[in-house]
DNA sequence: CGCAGAATTGATACATCTCAAGCTGGGTGG
DNA sequence: CCACCCAGCTTGAGATGTATCAATTCTGCG
């Protein structure tokens, strides 16, 4: 099936859903006409691969819409990901010619690109691309270190309850939602992406969710659908403060 | 006792020894005129902590000499190593006033510091310093994903092997020397902080040290210096595939 | 309907943790 | 100079959490 979200596709950069927090937020109206000029969509249906690891790579780009993960995979099959890319996060490395993860769409899948050539022009001639991608790596940076923890450290109970907190709060932030009270949100990955996600088996995954519904942390509407009725419990049983982490 | 290393502190920017590797890399001699007036030199003794997380942070700096770490440490007292800080490496965040993690001074340590306000003015005006600063990002980016592998989902013997190798080949770096054939180096860490940095009980470190040694890939003089007759070999033992990473 | 991918559940194996005892080497005070 | 001490390290034995292997069950879909 040919994707034909490309419909979706907006005309133009003012129109565009993550205008305001993906790499071009800090742009103002001219720098924008240039990006329009050069950018082109691309689109993913679910389960296809974006790019492999050590494959050429001439673009990077923005995702869209839709959910894609970065993961890397030793010689024996095991595989760790090493990101989740949500809309308006960025992929690909300026300076760089070739990938150096595998990047898969979880789910259909828009990407906003450039040539790699015309966008590192575009990033010396203006600061505010530079400028939004430095902010961008450095709290990428961050969330990276914050599953350093998750990985090395914590149970796989609490690594289950820290992906659904995250998770969570995340849809929180879109849907400006309270962060307290009833949460309901779909869950993006299958049991085995989670597994790659926490550095855990598939069976391990399951199992931990089970527990957790049957201890009543969560309550789950078919294999999907996630409810979390108190977040302050399940941000006790990830081992985080309630108090949050730090923010800029 | 008073760090006497401060005698070690070059006058100026010229001389220094991270000139080419630290932010200021980029920077034309006007441009490091500016920093040179700017910055400010800071000793630490070794076990001394230079910030702890959620302290106020009203400075940036690079390391000159020593060894650092950042650490992130749940309630319950485990902690987890997030980042080794080496000669040339940064800490700190432009436009997040606390610190998001303990940074603790391994061996003696100095620094060079910049308050933030007027760092973040001269990031502003001179594009060179935020384009090294990106670039450094991106790879300690690179190198935070490289460790999730590590620690999701290699076994304590090729965790022990990865860090060998990493600090290995980060001497044959600074040394110039060749990376086959037979290299010795120092640990620059207890089996405590290697522990913490791969998500390990110091025990569990020791036992696969003792065993890596007993499998002669790796050979012992004392507790800290370290020989390793063949670098492949150790490579194998990580798990890494022999042509090394991805470079850019 | 029946198939295939996804998920659950069970039984067992095994890697790493935990608790505990001893070792080593360098520094210190008597 | 020696005895002591202490942090860092090693080694052992047993406990435990997660992986592995295997059998079902669910769910959506052609």
């Amino acid at each position: 099936m040919l994707p034909d979200t490309l419909t979706f596709a907006p005309r133009n950069c003012g129109d565009c859903p993550i205008r305001h927090r993906a790499v071009c937020a800090r742009c103002d109206a001219d720098e924008l006409t240039k990006l329009d000029q050069i950018k082109y969509y691309r689109s993913f249906s679910a389960g296809q691969s974006v790019i492999w690891s050590g494959d050429n790579m001439d673009f990077v780009g923005s995702v869209v819409s839709g959910i894609a993960t970065l993961t890397q995979t030793m010689e024996d099959g095991r595989t760790q990901m090493v990101g989740l890319l949500l809309p308006s996060d960025f992929v690909g490395r300026p300076g760089r010619n070739q990938a150096a993860y595998d990047v898969v769409a979880v789910s259909d899948l828009v990407m906003c690109c450039f040539r790699k050539a015309p966008f590192e022009q575009m990033m010396t001639e203006t600061p505010h691309i530079a400028q939004r991608l430095l902010q961008m790596t450095l709290d990428e940076l961050d969330a990276a270190r914050e599953w350093m923890l998750v990985l090395g450290r914590k149970t796989a109970r609490e690594k289950i309850a820290s992906l659904l907190s995250i998770i969570a709060s995340r849809n929180a932030t879109l849907e400006m939602a309270t962060a307290s009270g009833e949460m309901v949100f779909d869950l993006p990955l299958t049991r085995e992406a989670m597994a790659d996600y926490l550095g855990l088996t598939l069976e391990t995954v399951s199992r931990q969710i089970s527990a957790l519904k049957r201890d009543g942390v969560i309550v789950l509407e078919g294999k999907r659908r996630v409810t979390v009725p108190d977040f302050d419990r399940l941000m006790e049983e990830a081992g985080d403060d309630s108090d949050g982490g730090i923010l800029s």
